[in-house]
DNA sequence: ATTAACATTAACCGATCGGTTAATGTAATC
DNA sequence: GATTACATTAACCGATCGGTTAATGTTAAT
């Protein structure tokens, strides 16, 4: 199998483990909605654990390289960047195939912290903590970290509430709320 | 079956099920760690669906009773409730048996939103932003139910990573946001 | 043309899935 | 004491689980 044909597999394997759930997804599934054989699955992957942090790991790329441009396209002045965060969710969760986020929903069924693919969705949001901080500090912010952390707890809720009950205003109420702790962090400049 | 066993089925189920996880918990583990054979388990309910339904049926009525308790124990003023919400939630996720909102986990395992438990979850949260929704207009806030949906977020936001990072900043994070946006809305008052 | 190396297929493994059925136990009614 | 009604047990159903193995293509080097 080629490489491009592996990376196929994967992405396919993570649409299938996005659309119908990690357990809910068996194998023989993955196989016939990829048109991988099973044993050619298993030649690059031990395990099904093994293929799952595979998709984990391409769509941490795949998000935060979406989320990064697309805030860039919308926003220049970084403050306006953590803002345009929203704008982007908004976007998202307007798309027909949204489904919550893959990482949430990883944690959810791999609820042990200790284990490799709970501690990946981890990783993923710290790299966005890490993103939102970054601009934070470009920002001037009085305390960026901190501001950091609660766009991080916005976006998170957004999205688990989005998907609950595909609230069409849910996006634009975190956005707003963002402002007001944004306008508090420069207000004290 | 008497119905105080019936109740200690669903309660143990409720147990089982936020433990390990609605998929992969299946209903002979159910049997085993409820001590109810799978026969009168299915004597009271018909399908696997319909015992996780009263599970979440039994949650919700736990969870909400527990946060109304609490925060009326934490505070008076209807304002210093709201906060105290973010209180209660550190004191959740400080406890060892924390795996997260049952009712997020459910709605990432059951995602379609016209099915029955995806439903029931969705319900909860408007249970949830309608008790915020009251304590926001008894503080008399501008925007009470702009601010009922920002509270909710925040909560889901801080779960979601208390569980996916055990952060022990998150409540108090989430808390703070939240003061932050009450501030304001009493602010233009 | 033969052989060696690699892919692919499909049958198969024991275990478990959600759910049912037949047999057994137990208690109350007559 | 026989009968009826109900609970409980455990064996069982076809399907699917994650994962393997043997057989069959297919390709390339000899």
């Amino acid at each position: 199998m080629s490489a491009s044909k592996r990376d196929q597999l994967v992405q396919n394997a993570l649409q299938a483990f996005y659309e119908g759930g990690f357990h809910a997804i068996g194998m023989d599934r993955v196989a016939k909605e990829t048109g991988v054989s099973k044993t050619a699955i298993y030649k690059h992957f031990r395990t099904k654990d093994e293929l799952v942090l595979a998709t984990l790991r391409l769509r941490d790329e795949q998000f935060r390289n979406w989320l990064v441009r697309r805030v860039e396209a919308l926003a220049d002045d970084p403050a306006d960047q953590l803002l345009a965060v929203f704008t982007a969710l908004g976007e998202w969760f307007d798309e027909p195939g949204f489904k919550s986020c893959m990482f949430i929903k990883a944690s959810s069924e791999y609820q042990d912290r200790d284990e490799p693919i709970h501690r990946t969705a981890a990783e993923h949001k710290k790299l966005l903590q890490k993103y939102f901080s970054m601009l934070a500090k470009k920002a001037k912010l009085i305390e960026p970290d901190e501001v950091a952390r609660q766009i991080l707890i916005l976006k998170e809720g957004a999205i688990v509430l989005a998907h609950i009950y595909g609230s069409k205003t849910v996006a634009n109420d975190a956005r707003r709320a963002a402002e007001t702790i944004l306008g508090a962090s420069l207000a004290r400049n």
